[in-house]
DNA sequence: TGTACATCAGTGAACGCGCGTTCACTGATGTAC
DNA sequence: TGTACATCAGTGAACGCGCGTTCACTGATGTAC
């Protein structure tokens, strides 16, 4: 890493975030090598100067994804904790947004690539559980005292469910109650401090 | 549709059963003209003789695969009511199974292609949008009396995203304490009689 | 400070391949007489 | 019952296109003296 100059190092990271954001509006076999590296404002020669193979950028753009949009909970959680609120309701309302609906491009990996994880490669699908696990964790982070991983496997399983079901029953009235439902029903069951 | 041979009939259906299949299996775009003519026993040049596009046999192939397994999720809610047992355990207990973890080609097209449909065209989002809207309706069926679209809702979205997580994560152990934690977690919640 | 040279990020043309689609043709089935 | 013909499901070669990958080259940056 050392040897690569700066320059080459903030390219890479400039197709990476590309790759992260388009991976998550197209999944994985909308994420192209030439349009990518456009979007990078680059031609698509140079790529293989960053990356061995298109599986590598998903790989990484994976990973990417995945630390950005756990980044933004773990905030909110711990901004919730700090101010003496319900840091599950912060989870919560900012995952079921209407925000998070809407913006599948920077929001949650898991939620937009679900379905397709478990069909990856052997190595996308170890980047791709990974994800899976690590929100998992971030759930239990925000539980009241005493929390366990199941209940946090749970509330993850239905906030990824939840998303993916109003996105697809559209972005208007139909995938706003199928939010609000789920919002109702876990913090009712789960926020009883 | 009179017009038809018999003959010909028989070979759209096997084409259709070929392609709900795949469908699940690989996804919209794992779904080949070439290789689903294959599979069903036939050349691919015939393929237009019996649909006007690709996307035209996704369409009927999402609404086979959803009708497909929602007749299995009724049979078993309606075996269980005249049973006296609880229809909502039944059908936890079916969709969060191993078989269904295992089976993803025979298993709910929601839980297969969940993060995928909202990114389809506008003619596969309303196939795909119906199939979420019936899996609601199969799931407030097997409810106790009073039990709300609300509730219905949030089981639906939690069955699918448990199933998806769980097969990301493996069919080992992961996916098995996934399924486990949700039948647990659904059925203490909603199935108290 | 200035000149000569090496390094290397990025360019753009070309490749092989798979895929959706088209189309002229074949050969079996069924109808007319 | 048999022969001639029409129908039509299915065949297989060919097409255009997009995509991942390769590679010889360019031009800017930075180092040596």
């Amino acid at each position: 890493m050392e040897s690569k100059s700066s320059r080459s190092e903030a390219t890479h990271e400039r197709i990476v975030d590309v790759a992260a954001r388009t991976l998550r509006r197209n999944g994985y076999a909308g994420v192209g090598v030439a349009d990518v590296m456009k979007q990078a404002g680059l031609t698509h020669g140079g790529f293989y100067a960053h990356f061995p193979s298109r599986e590598a950028l998903l790989e990484e753009a994976v990973e990417r994804a995945g630390h950005a949009s756990a980044e933004i909970l773990k905030r909110r959680i711990e901004t919730a904790r700090a101010r003496g609120q319900s840091p599950l309701r912060a989870l919560v309302e900012h995952y079921l947004s209407e925000a998070h609906l809407r913006g599948v491009e920077s929001g949650c990996v898991v939620a937009a690539l679900g379905s397709e994880m478990p069909r990856q490669s052997a190595g996308l699908r170890a980047s791709s559980a990974s994800r899976v696990r690590n929100l998992v964790a971030v759930v239990q982070r925000a539980l009241p005292e005493g929390g366990t991983r199941e209940q946090a496997m749970v509330i993850a399983a239905t906030l990824v469910g939840s998303l993916q079901l109003a996105r697809t029953l559209g972005a208007g009235a139909p995938g706003q109650a199928m939010l609000a439902a789920t919002r109702e029903a876990i913090l009712s069951q789960y926020d009883r401090e």
